[in-house]
RNA sequence: GCGCCCGUAGCUCAGGUGGAUAGAGCAGCAGCCUUCUAAGCUGUUGGUCGGAGGUUCGAGUCCUCCCGGGCGCACCA
């Protein structure tokens, strides 16, 4: 495989400014956003103005005097606006793309950035206090694609699930539980204060009661814990399979406890000297690390003595750093951003090592469901609830996973299930998948296997159509896009050129035949073409990619 | 009051880490449907990028202040 042709160009830009006397500079060679200013462009000639004392055209000038590059390469060069350089390719160079990626098939856009690295992506983590609802399936879907995303360019993910099953609001699930058996048993008791109320918490009564004969007054609150924890845990786990979410690694708060790992880490932290006691209490002077007010880590005696929500978290942290992963990323809700800086302070307090910004966080805004022009109403409180299989089961779970990954991350999002569940082109995950499926759908009427359609000894030279063009242009940018995504954690960039690409062969489709036309093997590498960069995006993402609609 | 996030076409949103004249979809307007899927297609109207300063050759993008909206600010998690 030769260098791409922004990388030769970039080399001999370099090589024809030194020659014009400027020390190294960084050439960057970028696309423009306007097709009329060529594929690729420079603003060397901008940059290079202050140093050498001269106006930045005639710099440009003097450039593409001086420039070389190979033949072939470059139809036309010419010099625009303040002094940018603007580069259009021989149209044999574009159409040069597709041998390549027909060769790496389901493979094309994978990447070796990561170079085998190993990185935790946390996300869920959800208490197990209640069914998933909406916002929890941003999360899964997020934190799945950004874990994809960065297995596509050559890290090595690790998928991870924190259950918070240690806290106060175990204890007080368990104590709406028994509360519930009891009204079950015919007594007048009422849900505790800030309890849950949801419908799913006397099922689970009741299904406590038929699994413990013994305990049929409920008396033992430890068992009843247990119990709902467990059920759940699995009720969660139904919700995230039917979502298409897995997990490498379920980890337990209550497992750092009987591991000794919470006890361990208020030792370093005392010994490591940052912490102090003031009215009962044990602090941590997170003060020195930014935080606007020192922390308790302890509570005071008459308050129980346990130790605050953040110790575990940290706890939780340092067994990230310590089973290997230099690089952790955590998916959570916006509401949580306080624990933000409350988790890194704690792990510098720590003294051990742990880079500042660890772990990373992708944080999303909130989610509203809208049906027929309305919001859909959810309170936890209330119990009443949309959860994520409800959703699932509404509008399926392709448009579900897209949906929840086509906006930004950090932007109020407001899913609205009539367009998820509408079959037309208005639907962008219908839109995206529909343009996969007119291109399976050629081939499923030449009676051709697609993978039998091979871009070598084709005679490729007959994709001249302005169209064509744009749309093996297009394909050659799917690699480059999936590593901008990857660095960025933000999935959306994909679906943005999916529905890009999408666009751009629905068009093509529409205004030229395939079959029977004297174009149609090199229509035929085209269309494989594009039915395997929308299958490998689509893939990515965790969405289908259907031979037919 | 303090901190984080958001503010781009009538509506829903992009905008590749500072580039050239601001980009899509929907809605609107004007045309078009005998084909491998009309479950549409083509063209077109529409903008003081919330406001004011600043940084520099160049700002929707970076900095400061202000306005508007969301979310947090416990010995809850």
């Amino acid at each position: 495989m030769t260098a791409p042709p922004s990388e030769t160009i970039r080399a001999a830009l370099a090589e024809a400014a030194s020659r014009l006397g400027a020390s190294t500079v960084d050439v960057a060679v970028e696309r423009p956003r306007d097709p009329t200013h060529g594929d690729l462009a420079t603003n060397l000639a901008l940059t290079l103005a202050k140093a050498l004392a001269e106006k930045p055209r005639a710099i440009a000038e003097r450039l593409v005097a001086n420039i070389q590059l190979p033949s072939g390469l470059v139809r036309k060069m010419e010099i625009a606006g303040p002094g940018f350089i603007n580069f259009f390719l021989a149209e044999a160079q574009v159409v040069g793309a597709l041998p390549a990626l027909l060769a790496a098939g389901s493979t094309y856009g994978r990447s070796d950035v990561g170079q085998g690295r190993p990185v935790n992506v946390e996300f869920v983590s959800a208490n197990p206090t209640g069914p998933l609802h909406v916002g929890h399936g941003r999360q899964a879907a997020l934190g799945d694609a950004i874990a994809s995303l960065l297995e596509w360019t050559g890290w090595r993910v690790s998928r991870e699930f924190y259950y918070n099953d240690g806290g106060g609001q175990i204890t007080n699930l368990a104590h709406s539980v028994q509360a519930r058996i009891a009204q079950l048993r015919g007594r007048t008791v009422a849900i505790p204060e800030g309890g849950y109320h949801g419908e799913y918490i006397r099922e689970i009564a009741e299904r406590y009661l038929a699994a413990h004969p013994k305990d049929a007054g409920g008396a033992d609150l430890d068992a009843i814990r247990r119990f709902a924890v467990e059920a759940l845990r699995e009720e969660q786990d139904r919700d995230l399979q039917a979502f298409g979410v897995r997990f490498d690694v379920y980890s337990l708060e209550s497992a750092l406890y009987t591991d000794g790992k919470v006890d361990e880490t208020e030792r370093r932290l005392v010994a490591a000297g940052h912490t102090y006691e003031k009215d009962g209490a044990r602090w941590l002077r997170t003060t020195d690390f930014g935080d606007d007010k020192d922390r308790v880590m302890r509570k005071s005696a008459e308050k129980g003595g346990d130790y605050t929500y953040f110790v575990p978290d940290v706890a939780y942290h340092v067994t990230k750093w310590e089973r290997g992963f230099t690089r952790a990323i955590n998916v959570q809700g916006a509401d949580h951003h306080g624990t933000v800086l409350r988790v890194r302070v704690g792990l510098q307090a720590l003294e051990m090592g742990i880079p500042d910004g660890y772990p990373e966080y992708v944080l999303h805004q909130m989610v509203t469901v809208m049906r027929g022009g309305e919001e859909v109403k959810i309170s936890k409180r209330a119990g009443s609830y949309l959860t994520i299989r409800d959703l699932v089961d509404e509008v399926g779970r392709d448009a579900v996973r897209y949906f929840f990954l086509m906006r930004k991350s950090d932007t109020h999002f407001v899913f609205d299930v009539d367009l998820a569940k509408s079959q037309t082109e208005e639907n962008p995950v219908f839109y995206v998948q529909m343009a996969h499926a007119r291109m399976s759908g050629i081939f499923r009427v030449a009676a051709r296997d697609p993978e039998s359609v091979q871009a070598i000894g084709a005679d490729l030279s007959s994709l001249t159509q302005p169209e064509e063009i744009e749309l093996i242009k297009e394909l050659a940018e799917f690699p480059e896009t999936v590593q901008r995504a990857a660095a960025a954690l933000e999935p959306n960039r994909l679906t943005t050129y999916l529905e890009g690409l999408a666009r751009v062969a629905h068009a093509w489709y529409h205004k030229y035949r395939v079959l029977g036309e004297p174009e149609e093997a090199a229509r035929l590498v085209l269309a494989r073409a594009v039915r395997q960069v929308l299958a490998n995006g689509l893939t990515l993402l965790g969405i289908r990619a259907p031979e037919r609609m």
